[in-house]
Formats: C-alpha cells, sequence, structure tokens
RNA sequence: GCCGUCGUAGCUCAGUUGGUUAGAGCGCUAGAUUGUGGAUCUAGAGGUCCCCCGUUCAAUUCGGGGCGACGGUACCA
C-alpha cells in the first residue's frame, strides 16, 4: 500500500467549487432564460477574455508588494501586469473604446461569464463566479436607466422568482444632495456616510445611527469607526432614507423650473433644518421620471421600489443605482439563517469610459449574480436541479458479440437516443445494471445468447421497474418477476425504445 | 484584516475524567443470487483522532503556536 503522506490530497482552493452534472444543467437553463429576455430587449451577445491589463480593469495598479490584492494578477513576458476580470463593466468600457468607429450608438450589448475575485469567500460568494450583464453605451436620458430596471424585474419573474424580490432603485445625487445639505464635504466622510446608509437592511436605524456617529461594535466585537455626524445631521440622513415615498421628503411640481426647485423645502422635522440643494434636486427629478415610466409600464412596488438607502458601489456610480433583492431568508446546509445580500445590481457610470476616451460618455446597466442566485436557489430547494436523465445501457452478455451490441447503440443513436455500450470491465450483469441505475439511464438493453437465438431483446424499462419494485419485499420475486421488462423483436428495439416514458421526454427537450 | 464556533473513517457524528485492540449509522467493496438495478442478510476494506512544539512514564485527549472549515464583521471595483 502507497503511504498516505506521499499522496496528494485531493482538493479545492477555498472559494472554488466543482460543478456537477445536474448543477451545470440548472445554471444552462437559467442562463438561457436569462439571455432569451434580455434578446428580447434588443441586446446582443458580445465576449471578452478572462484576462485585461491591470490598468484596464481599475484605476491602481498592482505594486509589487501585494500585486494581488483582490484581484488575481499576474505578469507578461513583456512584464506588464494583467489580470483576471473582476467584473464584466470595465472589459465593456475597454471594448466600446477600442471599437468605438465601428459600433452602433447607442451600444446594446450583454454579456456572460466567469468573473475573478480574489478575497474571502462567504454565503453565495466565491472566488470564480458568473455574471450576466447588460448595458447600454451612449444613452443618458432616464429612460434607459428605467427600461434597465424593468428587464431586472423580467430577468427574475422569467427566473420563476416572481413576488420572490424587489428591484430597488436610488439616485446618487439624492444621496450626494443631503450630504451636501447637511455640510457633509469631506470625501472620507461621504465614504462613510455611504456605507452606513447602506447597511439600514442589515442593521435596521439603530445600527445605522451609530455608524452615522460614534461608531458601532458587532455581535463578534469587531468595532466600526462612525462617521462622526452630529445628531442633527444623522437624524437628517436616516430621515431621507427611511421614507417611504420620495413625496414625503419634500414637494416639487412637475412644471417648476430649477429656481423653483430651490426655493422648495425638506417637510420632515430633521431635513426641515437643513437648505435643499440642486443635486438633490436633480437625483429627485431624475427618480420621479423614472417612477412614472415604471407605473405607466405597469411594475407596481412589489417589483421595482423608489428606495432612498441604496448606495451600491462607491467609485463610479453617477446617478442612478438600483439592486435586485431576495425577499425570502436563506439558510445553509447548517440550518444557520444567513446574509446573503443582493443578488444582482447596477447603475449609471456615466464616467467609466471617458477613462479611455476623452469625450463625455454616458451609460447604464445591471448585473445579475448567476452564481450567487443559484447557490441561494439551491439552498432554498428552488433551484430546479432534477438529475439528469442517462444514456440507455446496452449491456454486454457475450465477449465476443461487442459489434453486435455496438451496431445496437448506434442504431439507437441514430434515431436520436441517449445510448451507450457497457465498457467496464465486469460483465458481471448485476454490475451493468448498477451502473445503469446509477447512471440515470432510463433503459437497458439485454441480450444474451437465449435471445439472439430468438432474435429478441431484453428491453428493461427501469423507471418503471423501480415504480413496481416498490410493493416487492421478496428478493427472489423481484428477481423472476423482471418488472418492467420485456421481450421485443430486435428490428423492433429502437421504435420501443422510443415509447419509454424516461426516453421520449428527454428526446423531446433534446431534438436530434 | 478583526471576532466567534469547530477540526475523530468518503459523509454525519459518538467516545476517550491522559493508558496498551478508537466506535456507530450511512456510503463503498465482495458474497448469498455463475443472466437482472431496489429491499434483506453476511463478510470486508477504509483512520498520522488537522499539523508542529511543549508538559508527561504515556497525548487523539492537557498547554502554546500554526493551518483549515463554517459563520459574523470590515473591504468590495
Amino acid at each position: 500500500m502507497a503511504k498516505t503522506s506521499a499522496l496528494i490530497e485531493p482538493r479545492l482552493p477555498r472559494g472554488f467549487v466543482d460543478s456537477e452534472p445536474a448543477d451545470i444543467a440548472a445554471i444552462e437553463q437559467m442562463v438561457a432564460k436569462i439571455r432569451h429576455v434580455y434578446e428580447r430587449y434588443g441586446f446582443d451577445p458580445i465576449q471578452t477574455p478572462f484576462f485585461e491589463y491591470t490598468e484596464t480593469l481599475g484605476k491602481f495598479l498592482p505594486d509589487t508588494d501585494r500585486p494581488n490584492a483582490g484581484v488575481f494578477s499576474v505578469q507578461d513576458d513583456d512584464e506588464q501586469w494583467m489580470s483576471l476580470r473582476y467584473d464584466l463593466t470595465a472589459p465593456l468600457a475597454r471594448y466600446f473604446a477600442q471599437n468605438y468607429q465601428d459600433l452602433p450608438k447607442p451600444f446594446r450589448s450583454y454579456r456572460q461569464g466567469w468573473v475573478f475575485r480574489n478575497e474571502k469567500p462567504g454565503p453565495g460568494r466565491f472566488r470564480q463566479f458568473m455574471q450576466f450583464d447588460a448595458d447600454t453605451v451612449g444613452a443618458a436620458g432616464p429612460e434607459s436607466d428605467a427600461e434597465i430596471c424593468m428587464m431586472m424585474a423580467d430577468t427574475m419573474d422569467a427566473l420563476g422568482l416572481a413576488g420572490k424580490y424587489v428591484v430597488r432603485v436610488n439616485n446618487r445625487k439624492v444621496l450626494d444632495g443631503v450630504m451636501q445639505a447637511i455640510g457633509v464635504t469631506d470625501e472620507a466622510q461621504k465614504l462613510t456616510v455611504l456605507r452606513a446608509i447602506d447597511k439600514l437592511d442589515k442593521f435596521g436605524p439603530g445600527g445605522v445611527k451609530l455608524l452615522l456617529g460614534e461608531g458601532r461594535k458587532d455581535e463578534s466585537g469587531d468595532y466600526t469607526e462612525g462617521a462622526k455626524l452630529d445628531a442633527d445631521q444623522s437624524d437628517a440622513i436616516i430621515e431621507m432614507m427611511s421614507a417611504a415615498r420620495l413625496d414625503d421628503l419634500v414637494d416639487l411640481e412637475d412644471d417648476a423650473g430649477p429656481d423653483g426647485f430651490l426655493d422648495a423645502e425638506f417637510k420632515t422635522a430633521a431635513l426641515s433644518k437643513f437648505r435643499i440643494t440642486q443635486s438633490f434636486v436633480e437625483g429627485f427629478v431624475e427618480l420621479q421620471a423614472m417612477a412614472s415610466l415604471f407605473a405607466a409600464a405597469n411594475y407596481g412596488p412589489d417589483r421595482i421600489k423608489i428606495d432612498p438607502s441604496v448606495v451600491r458601489g462607491l467609485e463610479y456610480y453617477t446617478g442612478p443605482v438600483f439592486e435586485i433583492e431576495l425577499t425570502f431568508t436563506v439558510q445553509n446546509e447548517k440550518g444557520q439563517d444567513v446574509v446573503f445580500g443582493s443578488v444582482g445590481g447596477g447603475g449609471r457610470y456615466d464616467g467609466l469610459v471617458s477613462r479611455f476616451r476623452n469625450e463625455h460618455t454616458p451609460a447604464t446597466g445591471f448585473s445579475i449574480g448567476v452564481s450567487r442566485l443559484a447557490s441561494a436557489l439551491k439552498l432554498t430547494g428552488n433551484l430546479d436541479a432534477a438529475p439528469v436523465t442517462g444514456p440507455v445501457v446496452v449491456t454486454v452478455m457475450e465477449k465476443d458479440r461487442i459489434a453486435d451490441y455496438q451496431k445496437m447503440v448506434a442504431d439507437l443513436r441514430a434515431a436520436g437516443i441517449r445510448a451507450e455500450l457497457f465498457l467496464g470491465s465486469s460483465k458481471n450483469m448485476g454490475k451493468q445494471m448498477k451502473y445503469a441505475d446509477k447512471r440515470n439511464a432510463p433503459a437497458v438493453i439485454i441480450q444474451g445468447s437465449d435471445e439472439r437465438e430468438q432474435g429478441v431483446v431484453q428491453i428493461k424499462d427501469l423507471a418503471e421497474g423501480a415504480e413496481a419494485a416498490a410493493s416487492i419485499t421478496d428478493n427472489a420475486a423481484w428477481k423472476t418477476e423482471r418488472p418492467g421488462q420485456y421481450s421485443v423483436p430486435l428490428e423492433e428495439m429502437v421504435e420501443f425504445v422510443k415509447q419509454i416514458p424516461a426516453v421520449a421526454a428527454w428526446m423531446k427537450a433534446n431534438p436530434k
């Protein structure tokens, strides 16, 4: 026996997972449904490579001390750093800028594929995961943002999740405007305030208030430094983010001009101590425009909801931001309730393309976290991960007649039936049956010397046999009755197999 | 990064108040059944009790330090 210490332990780096046939089939179904919705909305596919130059992906170059902080990076032959992509948006910006001359504007595209992040994995968070994005580049109006939100909702519906999600929509200008109003101008402090607002659904208003003030200690003992706002400031923020409707905060007449907006006042107690700002008004108007588009298209607040606590990424969103939240709780394999986070998000990023081109290029888009969504659905039993139907297995009874058996397999395949010859070394019949069972084979074909002399084959419908077997407890009876087994003339074999329900179902789902 | 819980068979877990042969269920392999998947019964394989150092006559068990898993939190383009 080999020494165990000499063997390599088969294992994966953390945050990476293998996929089995049922998982793969489920993901493929999800992807097909998403693609169908995106194409219906008029988006076309593009593909970009896994690797990009690091400078393409983000504003930072990896310093030689920590080249792999957050991303996976390697140095090319010419010593230029390249990285595995960590999302599908930066590569799109590069693609758009690189092919600017030839692309239709606005440019509407979707992309699906693996992305990589070198960070600590969590529930539903992996170091390699799949995203499915759609973006409109070169359109500035709120109708392109609203369209994206409606497509997010339609996509979730198409995935069979109607009623189990909500698309939450906000506008960064509203947040910026309120911060400006209450006198938060320091960039670092602004980021801290935004992060605090983002935690509303996690910690509630009380927790956010701590984060806006001195700081907060969580149950595990970790302390988070707060934004150091005074009471009036943090009350104003909490009032803003807790508003059920924007109209609760301020009244703006639709036909009033910009000057009229500036004369308006906040209606709520804490906010009314501060003056309203231009940025708030701009964001407010954009959100109102989107809201009326949602209403006109019959997307109610049960599907798309204006929610002033949505923040999203801190770096590049410039206007509307949106995310998909699941409205059910998720438990892991151990039965623990788990913090899952959003399964998709996006927004307007008018600055991203300008890293590559001088002119201003508005863009909006979003991304569905396919892997994270699939993992949530798997944990809650909502993932359609039925076992894959296996092949019809032709057993080997007489070793010198392999050619005859292979001919049967070829005939079945030619008719569009998934079929294979038993290739294992053991010609023991029980082994071959067990193999077929484990493969979830719909049927096996048996021809020994008796059948050969009569010109017939035994066809065993394994599903029917299993069903019949449920009432048989005696092994001898089980063997002699041979439930679900039929003797059929060889020339009728293909037609007979086609009639087996599991085979027919597979053929319908996989036309030749 | 920080905090918490946990590491014993492929999986889920018992157990050893520090003592010589470490167990169960499931799974796996074989047989009962030389041509029939389930069920049943029988037998078998499978373990550096996560690693290293220390305490001890003796450590899987106690102490220290690592590593890993899970969860929370921070960060998240």
